[in-house]
DNA sequence: AATTCTGTAAACATTT
DNA sequence: AAAATGTTTACAGAAT
């Protein structure tokens, strides 16, 4: 959550252009990890909350709440960060953190992968892969954080499960193994009414 | 000092 | 039947 409220600090902290300065932000995060340049707020800043959702401290619909942070326009592809399998060959690192702990919770990594996807929703799987490719950490370590971001899948409530029916899976997801396309994972948006 | 947040491990169920 | 996925509980440590 950190990662996500140093884009919104950032953000008011300027002016109304709010838009796409998190989005740049969020690039930069992830180009290079470095200790966030501001100490975020705690998370649960559900500036008005009425329903019973909005009072858990799991959720994240404060993003909501300024200025229709979210959605958005369709985030700019990302250039390829740089490779990581070549830093891994070259033991001069580029980024001197690459393949140090990010410090970003996994509520955030997986807040940042479902919004990298095009559809701003993704698979357990999906999700596995864009924190592997962005943070090369992931790739080495143990197999435990797996079981970490299926439980804060389920645990948080910022995320939401999706069912997707059979006919959609058959005439457009036909690439990809349909058992990693059955159930979604998106980020709940409530509206602020 | 108490509470909250986060990460980790584990058991178990469900789905593919 | 095995693996992947999903849910839940428990605990520890850090932060507030």
């Amino acid at each position: 959550m950190a990662y996500l409220s140093t884009a919104v600090q950032l953000n008011e902290s300027g002016s109304s252009a709010l838009g796409q300065r998190w989005r740049v932000t969020l690039r930069h995060c992830l180009l290079s990890y470095p200790p966030l340049p501001v100490q975020p707020p705690r998370v649960g800043l559900c500036l008005s909350s009425n329903t019973s959702d909005q009072d858990d401290l799991t959720c994240l619909s404060w993003l909501h709440q300024r200025g229709n942070l979210l959605p958005l326009q369709p985030l700019p592809k990302m250039t390829p960060l740089p490779q990581r399998e070549a830093q891994s060959a070259a033991p001069t690192q580029a980024l001197p953190s690459s393949s140090s702990k990010p410090p970003y919770s996994f509520s955030s990594l997986i807040f940042m992968a479902i919004e990298d996807s095009p559809d701003k929703r993704l698979p357990v799987k999906g999700i596995y892969e864009w924190i592997v490719n962005n943070f090369p950490y992931y790739r080495t370590a143990s197999g435990g954080w797996r079981n970490s971001v299926r439980h804060n899948l389920s645990l948080s409530k910022s995320f939401r499960r999706i069912h997707r029916d059979r006919s959609q899976v058959s005439t457009y997801c036909d690439d990809v193994p349909i058992r990693y396309n059955r159930v979604m994972w998106q980020k709940i948006y409530i509206s602020s009414g």
